[in-house]
DNA sequence: CGCTTTTGACCGGCGC
DNA sequence: GCGCCGGTCAAAAGCG
């Protein structure tokens, strides 16, 4: 039989607005954010774990004082800075310290000398001060110059080997959505060859991930097509139809007309990969609230786990095709794994929304690495941005294509530094897409949706479907602009995807082929060994600033 | 009564 | 072809 927790009361709640109580929550708002111990209060609970992640609490307690290069204070100062933080650092400025503690007898008999001192340590820490800045402003140097180097290289090999095989190379930078994609994925096909890849399974790795690519224009094509035949109608053909079943029928319909349509041409030749988000956080709750309502429909034990993996489906719209699987990390058990895969079909909830900024910046920050976002050329793209102002969020982030799909997983159950530096910077303006989430809600990052078909707009509410419609599609067309006007973007992607896909193993988050006698997706299989996942020496050649795995290493 | 959860069965993909 | 495994279905049970 299997193993199952015990039933538990708040399973039977409805509805995103009563799952507050022990699960881990996202509260929308605007601001940052904070991690809230809701079991303090009640006195049982344990400390250290968080019942409650309100990622806003922090602002509302801060108040617009509260600087954007914070977002430690936020996380560490539990409640919106109610306890003191400690970051970590002794700034060898015990004497000073002691100083200041002295009784003030003490003060006055040796206030000469403790002046003296106070004056020397100071000129000690200032030259140390000093001398560390210099080094760290000469180890830039040294990052730069390599990275430019690894680019240049990286770059005539490419010439070398694209020049035999583009038949459909543009001419020129004004590439349409197609050209782009083609170039894209001609780059991965270059990249694939060129990488020194450990083995074959990686180039195929690398190609699951973004051959999805080389069909998106047939399937946008067919997009306009699926809203004549399937969701586009005045009446949704979802909202026609009620129940499970009809959700069902509603599928196959869609899908039938997608075959009418031709799009079935297009995906036998590259079968449809969905790409997935996973989010790891600590909870002693069944389920993470995100603010989407969820029913369940299956449950299973997975390979190499002793926790089930529950199968929810969102009931926010009917025919929402989102579904997301949850599981508890079998190396540790406060660590849910909460994995999302779809397109809503509808508006989200601020709540939910939030969730999708997360992943999706985290996507674009992932996808860009910071190589490319000192590149000049990459100034104006929003993940260059992010990483800029966000660098350590880079820790959290995992890129997997060694499953059959590929898959983003965002870790917060590492440094809430970390956690907190990345949500804090999706409610800064310019740090990342704003079009990216209500449009791709839940964690399909403006990149990833290239890969997937284009059918979810058709089948979102029409008064949502124009708006949002519109903007992923601009910003489809800005991050494919991106990668055609820069190619330090595709080269980092292709770094990225291939040090992932190469490091997959390795990677504490990522996932692993489900066959491949893991744990499944990406559910825990890996969990941390906090040690190290970077990417060893052996590793295929990446951009050098940027390491695709991510876990923070605490 | 309607909705959700439970749970065994079923299906399809993949590796051997 | 067979077995394994992930994912889904659907009848039964539970709950408000």
């Amino acid at each position: 039989m299997e193993l199952r927790p015990p039933m538990q009361p708040h399973h039977r709640r409805r509805g995103s607005d009563g799952e507050e109580d022990s699960r881990l929550s996202m509260h929308a708002g605007a601001g940052a954010f904070g991690w809230r111990q809701l079991d303090e209060e009640k006195g049982g609970g344990r400390r250290g774990e968080i019942k409650e992640v309100d990622f806003f609490l922090a602002t509302r307690d801060a108040g617009a004082g509260r600087r954007h290069d914070d977002g430690f204070r936020g996380m560490h100062g539990g409640g919106g800075g109610r306890e003191d933080v400690n970051i970590g650092l002794d700034l060898l400025t015990t004497s000073t310290v002691a100083a200041v503690g002295r009784p003030p007898s003490a003060i006055v008999v040796g206030e000469d000398e403790t002046a003296k001192n106070h004056k020397a340590t100071s000129t000690a820490v200032e030259a140390e001060l000093r001398r560390v800045v210099e080094e760290n402003r000469r180890l830039h140097g040294m990052l730069d110059e390599l990275t430019r180097s690894y680019s240049a290289l990286y770059h005539q090999l490419l010439q070398v080997t694209q020049q035999p095989q583009h038949p459909h190379r543009h001419p020129d930078h004004n590439l349409t959505m197609n050209s782009n994609r083609s170039t894209l994925t001609q780059t991965h096909r270059t990249t694939a060859a060129l990488l020194p890849t450990p083995s074959s399974a990686t180039a195929t790795a690398t190609q699951q991930f973004l051959e999805p690519r080389a069909s998106s224009a047939a399937q946008q094509q067919t997009a306009g097509d699926d809203e004549a035949a399937g969701g586009g109608d005045e009446s949704p053909p979802a909202l026609s139809t009620a129940g499970g079943k009809g959700r069902m029928a509603q599928d196959e319909m869609t899908a039938a007309a997608r075959e009418n349509n031709g799009e079935q041409a297009a995906a036998d030749q590259l079968p449809c990969r969905k790409p997935r988000v996973s989010v790891r956080a600590r909870s002693e709750a069944p389920m993470i609230s995100d603010g989407c309502q969820w029913r369940k429909y299956g449950q299973k034990m997975a390979k190499g786990n002793p926790c089930p993996r529950a199968y929810y489906r969102c009931t926010m719209a009917i025919g929402c095709p989102v579904r997301k699987q949850v599981q508890r990390c079998a190396e540790d058990k406060t660590v849910l794994i909460t994995t999302y895969e779809g397109n809503h079909n509808h508006q989200l909830p601020p709540a939910a929304t939030t969730m999708a900024n997360t992943t999706s910046a985290a996507a674009a920050m992932l996808l860009s690495g910071p190589a490319t976002s000192r590149d000049g050329a990459m100034l104006g793209h929003p993940a260059a941005m992010f990483h800029q102002s966000f660098p350590y969020a880079s820790t959290m982030a995992t890129l997997s294509a060694s499953a059959p799909f590929p898959t983003i997983t965002l870790d917060l159950t590492q440094t809430p530094a970390g956690a907190a530096g990345l949500l804090h910077a999706l409610h800064r303006p310019p740090a990342i897409h704003p079009a990216a989430s209500p449009a791709m809600p839940f964690a399909v990052p403006p990149q990833l949706a290239m890969y997937l078909p284009q059918r979810a707009a058709p089948a979102m509410l029409p008064t949502a479907a124009a708006g949002l419609g519109a903007r992923q599609q601009s910003v489809m067309e800005t991050v494919t602009a991106a990668l055609a006007a820069d190619p330090n973007f595709t080269t980092a992607l292709a770094a990225a995807i291939s040090s992932v896909v190469a490091g997959g193993s390795r990677q504490a988050l990522s996932t692993s082929t489900p066959r491949g006698g893991g744990a499944g997706d990406n559910n825990g299989n890996g969990n941390p060994a906090p040690a190290s996942a970077a990417p060893t020496s052996g590793s295929p050649p990446r951009l050098a600033t940027q390491s695709c795995s991510t876990t923070s290493t605490t």
